[in-house]
DNA sequence: TGTACATCAGTGAACGCGCGTTCACTGATGTAC
DNA sequence: TGTACATCAGTGAACGCGCGTTCACTGATGTAC
């Protein structure tokens, strides 16, 4: 009787589907059921059979926008490092250029992403099928690593190319990923549960850009 | 014709069979097996199957010493974390006690486990489909965090307890655990490479350990 | 505005595959007497 | 030392399952005239 009874076929729809055929919106949904997916079962209790049936269309329909089930992971992968990158620059934004506040808000947003997707955040550093190599996300890495190395960059007063300045950043970067990754390994064990993460952020921040040279 | 002509029939034995029935080092041999798939093919690209083929057995076998597949990945990684521990350990006695050499020391041995072993490092850190419950891998967990723990308190003078002590452990954790995975996922990428691993450690850990309160 | 048609984005049935696991079985081993 | 037997640790055939992918198809859409 309505005009999107067909919807009645659809095992259980992530978002409402508009119209049998061409939706218009298919490729962008499989990414969000697939990440949905990722996040409930883990970075590889996914196939591209339950996303296509998460967005209600036939297990063959994927393959209308991805050339395989690689492509769709791809696709997955590099939407989140989009936003991750986004969110480590709003962080930093939020703060003075240059101040202490900003290197920590960068790291903050890292981690945030971490565990607010822990699923997610595990796909994308663990990528060990064969993508490694995609060229765009090592890209999109390096631009994210950009983000830590411009904000530490600007608190020292110092070139971004600065050798110094890389290594205090890759140091920094080191620290918040190892950090993300306990937060969301364990859980509610050991020392990170208790751990206010801006304090933490802080502080290691302090540690690492005043070490040697003071700031 | 050879006493061991059983072993034709093996498609490819990681280890050389020594009788058909009853070898009596079964589980051993497919926790070896299981290790060697875990790295050539990633954390999940392992099948009971694929472990008894190459531990030259029918695929029924290993029920015989393990309930399920998860029963047998857990085995893989308790034995992990043995290792890794005991390598931590060792690190620490190879240099004065109380030294920051011997705090670099234990992250250096953590580092060496990630890049000789990348695809265990990931399982033991990854395991995301119900074993991260089982009591026995977090107490192993704990007591590699507890020679982080001991090597800082001996290198401040504090008591392992102090909160402090506490503290920069797992600030020194974090960031071992972050430069291992960064080094093994980055492969050959960006800043990590260059990177001498027993430099980087002695700074991190001078910085850490001599933040705040000067060492 | 109306019609013809190329193209796009779906369907659904089918395929072969490898896997996890079970089952009844059997050969080797260790022990009691 | 020899025999009977319980137990252990394998076999190999079979099962059902869900998956990735292909295929010929068809309904909807956009465009040229």
């Amino acid at each position: 009787m309505m005009a999107d009874e067909a919807s009645a076929t659809h095992s259980s729809p992530t978002v409402t589907p508009k119209a049998a055929y061409h939706h218009g919106d298919l490729r962008a949904q499989l990414i969000t059921a697939v990440r949905e997916l990722v996040e409930t079962h883990g970075p590889d209790g996914f196939s591209v059979a339950e996303a296509a049936r998460r967005a209600g269309v036939s297990s063959a329909a994927p393959y209308k926008h991805f050339k395989d089930r690689h492509e769709i992971l791809h696709g997955v992968v590099s939407e989140a490092m989009d936003r991750l990158r986004a969110a480590m620059e709003e962080g930093a934004a939020a703060h003075p250029h240059g101040s202490l506040e900003a290197v920590a808000a960068v790291g903050l947003a890292y981690v945030d992403f971490a565990r607010a997707e822990p699923g997610v955040f595990r796909l994308v550093f663990g990528l060990t099928e064969g993508h490694e190599n995609a060229p765009d996300l090592l890209t999109k890495g390096e631009s994210c690593f950009g983000v830590v190395v411009q904000a530490a960059a600007a608190c020292l007063g110092l070139a971004p190319s600065d050798p110094d300045v890389q290594r205090r950043a890759y140091m920094l970067w080191s620290f918040v990923h190892g950090h993300s990754f306990l937060a969301i390994d364990m859980k509610h064990k050991v020392a990170s549960a208790e751990i206010d993460d801006w304090d933490y952020l802080m502080s290691i921040s302090r540690a690492i850009l005043a070490s040697t040279a003071q700031v």
